[in-house]
Formats: structure tokens, sequence, C-alpha cells
DNA sequence: ATGAAAGCGCTAACAG
DNA sequence: CTGTTAGCGCTTTCAT
């Protein structure tokens, strides 16, 4: 008799009010049986989820982030998406994130600081409950406003301090010593390591790695070169050509990531090298695609699984109050996938190949 | 002297009220200013800039989503990320939805009916604003949740009968005629189609668009044949070793995507047979890993940018009020790349070849 | 254990 | 042109 508070529209728009109504009880009820409150007595819980399920009914996001300052939205930047580093490490973010019912705000920086000023705007007006930030160049400045907002950080390589940032610290000295001992124990005695660009931290990180574990191999320094390029196919390809106009090609190359190693590979083939016979060739990260080149390339896997899921556990344990909030360090680890890339150098015939039995 | 209607947190959270307070307007003016509404003084517009700079003031999406009914959200399904065909996709879509003031949701669905339930779900309870479903299989029943919602769709290949669905329509017969003429231009009077599943109407409309080329060049139906794979690069070798083993093997061979090219590239190759002088092969979609082949892949090209643009705009058109919403196709154009994996067929040794001049 | 009621921060009538 | 006010749909005290 009385005007209805509101219409119920018969084509859609359900209301948590038309689930308590039609569950015979109040919208608190209703809010308590959704989240889960064990207060709610089994009789009127199983009522109002009946009355869900025939209605269809499901929460408004917005609404239940604005009253309870939770957004259940998590930021994953990343510097470029069709670096194919990336897609396996979104899918497995994503994948953990939904399972725990996040929804991921993907951001691009492609390298700019400006895209990355606009991604954390972006961020902070979507009130993310976290950030993981895997691009390999780290703004720091930029990060402090994030920092400074309280929200909980996820960095590879790289350590903020601030009692809400993460670390997910790779450990590249294990991977890379399997590599420069792979190589060594296939006979090669000179080794040159192609760098990625000397501002990355990464990058840095991975060099210093390989010095380590050249030197440790008993290398010597003029045995183990480093060279810098930049971590895309074509700064692969430059980097052997410069390498060999010097007259100064190893018997074997490592390089800082897989898509320089692809640009070697090229740029030997193109030369009249064979691979691995004339020259082995280690890339870094173990792309998809580190399978489909040929030969198939040797490479130091980081697994984008592990690395997925440190960042979502880190900022989960920084972002729940019964989260781990002690714990700042993530360890990433990594190892050897030994492909088609590498073998005997051809100057040394007498010994067998490892692989291809 | 009197409690403030709300403590002003020194460290954090800003308000409207904050700005409101700060130039010294009603909250009312500072929404207006922010959303540009054309009545607001420019004298205050002007304090209310300074005020909201001043502060490093942001508006809070979800409140205003809440009130406004809208989310700024779009939605955009996917198969798998790690599928090299998205992830330019992605991009292009993301950068074009951001610049008009949108984020993204990304939903992989693993080409899993139930997990494509999820991701609608997940779509729903966001309140996106439209879906681009580029899932090659779409899943009818499922759309129509989102039809019956009222949320505008964009649809590769596929016509839903809605008034807020839109058809991507790829011009296939295009971009395969050009393949098939360049292929016959060259000598080759034998190809065989190695096309996607059949359950995929896109790898449907690809091999008739085939078929039809083949025939307007005059191949007879025994010289163009069609074998089915699934768009994998496994699948593709597949496909080459079962052709192999029949002695079927035609001079050209193309394919429903670039992934099924790269595996017939490399059991091509395995087996001995040179590319491009031995058997040419043509790929589709052109992803970017086509350039890195070896040799580089010829291939169609359908422009991830394009779709993009493309999705963008069916999805804009279809829920903005302004937006031209009676149109239902959008045309996306396809053509021939041609790299080094065609050539003369060595049967013909007399022709020169194409390109490489 | 359940309900009533007060907002979350903002936009959109409605007044003036 | 500007301010006042009523909610958007939900969670969360505070009563009961």
């Amino acid at each position: 008799m009385a005007a209805q508070r509101k219409k119920r529209s018969p084509s859609g728009k359900l209301d948590i009010r038309d689930v308590a109504h039609r569950a015979k009880v109040s919208i608190a009820t209703v809010s308590r049986t959704i989240n889960r409150v064990p207060t709610v007595g089994p009789e009127l819980a199983k009522r109002v989820w009946k009355a869900i399920e025939d209605l269809d009914y499901y929460p408004n996001t917005q609404a239940r982030g604005l009253v309870s300052g939770r957004s259940r939205l998590l930021g994953l930047v990343i510097s470029e998406i069709t670096n194919p580093f990336f897609p396996e490490l979104i899918q497995g973010f994503e994948e953990i994130a939904v399972q725990h019912g996040y929804e991921i705000l993907i951001g691009s920086t492609s390298y700019d600081p400006l895209r990355m000023n606009l991604v954390i705007r972006r961020m902070l007006e979507r009130k993310v409950e976290g950030v993981a930030v895997m691009t390999f160049g780290i703004e720091e400045p930029l990060l402090q406003q994030l920092a400074a907002r309280k929200i909980p950080l996820a960095l590879v390589d790289f350590a903020l301090p601030s009692p809400l940032a993460s670390t997910l610290r790779v450990d590249y000295g294990a991977g890379l010593r399997q590599a420069v001992e792979h190589l060594a124990a296939l006979g090669h005695r000179q080794v040159t390591f192609i760098s990625g660009p000397r501002t990355l931290h990464s990058a840095r990180a991975r060099v210093d790695a390989f010095r380590l574990a050249a030197k440790t191999a008993k290398f010597s320094a003029a045995n183990a070169r480093v060279i810098e390029a930049n971590h895309t196919l074509e700064g692969g390809m430059r980097a052997f050509e410069s390498l060999r106009a010097r007259g100064e090609l190893p018997t074997a190359i490592m390089c800082s990531n897989d898509m320089t190693a692809i640009g070697v590979l090229r740029s030997a083939y193109a030369t009249g090298l064979r691979v691995p016979k004339d020259l082995s060739i280690i890339g870094f990260d173990d792309i998809r695609f580190a399978q489909f080149t040929t030969p198939s390339l040797t490479t130091v896997q980081m697994s984008r699984a592990d690395l997925a899921r440190a960042a979502f556990q880190a900022l989960h344990d920084h972002s729940t109050p019964g989260g781990n909030a002690a714990t700042h360090e993530y360890p990433i680890p990594t190892k050897l996938i030994v492909r088609q890339s590498t073998d005997v150098p051809a100057a040394i015939p007498g010994k067998a190949p490892k692989q291809n039995g």
C-alpha cells in the first residue's frame, strides 16, 4: 500500500535490500552472511543464500569498497607488455590474485618516467591495496608517493626503505654460476657477457653475479669480458657485430636476457657461424620463445610463476592485518636450463657433446 | 570551537570537502570544477584547481562510481595472455582506454567455459561498462548474461543478436587472397592450408576465405588441400609430419596462425628441407616473433592495433549517450607481409626470387 | 544473534 | 552561477 522505498526494477539492478526482503531478514544480516561473519544463525544464513541464489544477486563492488575502504585491487606495473618476459608474469599474478578475490590493474610505463607517473596516479585514484613494480628500472621518487600513502609495495632487486616495501630478491648468483660452470665443463675458456643497460639495477646485478661466477670458475678477467647492450634483439645483434668486427669473438656468449641472446643467435647465423658448434650461447629469463628458436636456447631460468607468487605474497603479507609484516625479502631462485645452444667448442673436437646423447 | 565534522587527518585521506574548504566554495562547486561542468565561474574554478593542486587531491573513484553508476572500467576477455597474439592487443587496448579515462580488467579464459563464467562474473561485479571478447571461441550463452545486463559487447567474427553487441569483422578475404596470389605469382601450383580447430568460428572463417582465394586463383581442389591442426606450434609440427608421412607435401603451406607456421618451419628444418627453397610457408596474424624466426616469416597481418581501436570504438559508441549506436560492424583489414619464408619453388629454378633483389 | 541507523565520498537534482 | 541536500549500495557500530 505504501509506496515502495524503491522500485524493484524487473530487469536488473538487484540490491542487497531485494535479497533482505526475499529472505525476510535485515540488510545487515545479508551483509553479514555474504561476508561470512560467524554470528549469523545457520537458519537465516541458509535463507539468505537461497535468496541470493534465486535472485542471482551479487554485491556491488563499488559500494563495498567505498564503505570498507578496500578496493580489492592490486596494481601491477610493468615496462611493456609486448616484452615477452611479462605475459607469463601477468598470468601468474592474475591467477593468484583472482583466487584471493583481487582484481589487477596493469600499468605499462614504456620506460618513460612520465608514463610511470600517470600509472601511479591511476593506481592511487583506484585505491589499489598494493603495487608490484616489475619494471626493472625503478624511479625511486615516484615510488615514494605510494609508500607515503601507505600502499604496500613489491619491488624486484631493489630495497626501498619503507616498512611497507618488500624486495623480491633474485638469486642471480645461483643460475649464473651454473651457467658458467656448464660452459667451463664443456671446455670453454672464454666467455663474454652481454649485459643490459647500466641504468637498470637488475642488469647491474646480473653483471656482478656473472663476474663473480667467472672468477669462481677461474676465468681470468680477460677471458670473461663484459660488453653492454640494451636487452633488445637488435641490441644483441649489434653487440655480436661489434665483437666480431673487433675480432673479439669468444667461444661462448652469455646474455643478460633472452632477447639479446636471440639477437646474437640471429647475427651468428647470418655470419655463417654454427650454433652451438662455433659459438655457444646462453640467455637469461627463459621466456617461452627460448624453446622455439633454432637451436633452442640454453638459458638461466627466472621463474615468472615464482616471481608472481612472491609478489602477491609480499603485498598480501603487508596489507592484511594478520599478514607477516616482518618479512621484507622474498628470495627468487634461478637455475640453468640446458638446451641446444651450448656445446663443446669446435676448438676441442676430441671432447664429446654433453647432450644430444 | 565546534567539533569538526570530520578530523582533517594530517597525513593523508583527502576529501572533496578539504578542497572545498580550502577554496572557500561548496563541495558541489568542487565537483563541478573537476567534472568540467561549464557553468562554473572562471574565478572560482581557478581557486578550486589551485586548492586541488596545493593539497594534491584526487577524487575517490569508488565514491564517484557508486553515485554516478559509472565504473570507467572496461573488460577485455582473452584466451591466454601467453598466446603471443594477445599482448599487443592488450597494449593497444589499454593505451586507448587509458587515454579516455578507462581502466581495463583482463580476464583469461584458458579455453575453459568454467573460467569464462568466472571471468564474466568478475566483470559483472566490477560493473564494467563494456566487454571486448577477443577469445576466438565464443560461448554464446555466457555472453547473453552480459547482453541481458545491458553491457556493450565487442566480439570478433561473431554477431550476437543484441542491440548492444558489435562485431569486429575481420576481412580474411583480402589478406588470404594476397597470400595465395603471392604464391601463385612465385610459381607455386599446390598449396596446403593448415587450419585451426574447427570449433573456432574464426578458424572456419579463415578456411573459407582460403578456399575462395584458391579457387579464384585457379587452384584445383586437389592442389589446395586443407588439413586441421590446433593453432599451436606442436600442432603445426604434427601437421607437417603427417603431410610428409603421407607423401603429400606441397611446395607451399599456408597456416591459420603464426604459431602453426613456426611449428611447420621447425619441422621442415628438422627434416632437412630448406625454407623457402624447398618449401614456402605463410603464417597468419603477424605476431611480433614472426620477424625473428629464421627465415623471417611471410604472413598475413591482422593488426592488433586496429583490432584494439575498433573494439574500444565499438564499446564507446554503445556506452556513451552521444555514441554512434547504430553501427554494429567494424571492419578489420588484413594484408600480406612478405618476408623470407616464401620464394620460387625449387622445381622452377629458372625464375628469380621475388625479394632479396 | 539480529536489526536500525549512520555514514563512506561523491554526483545530481533542486533551490536560490 | 553557486550552495544545500538527498541518496548511490553497502558495512559497521550500537542497541536490543
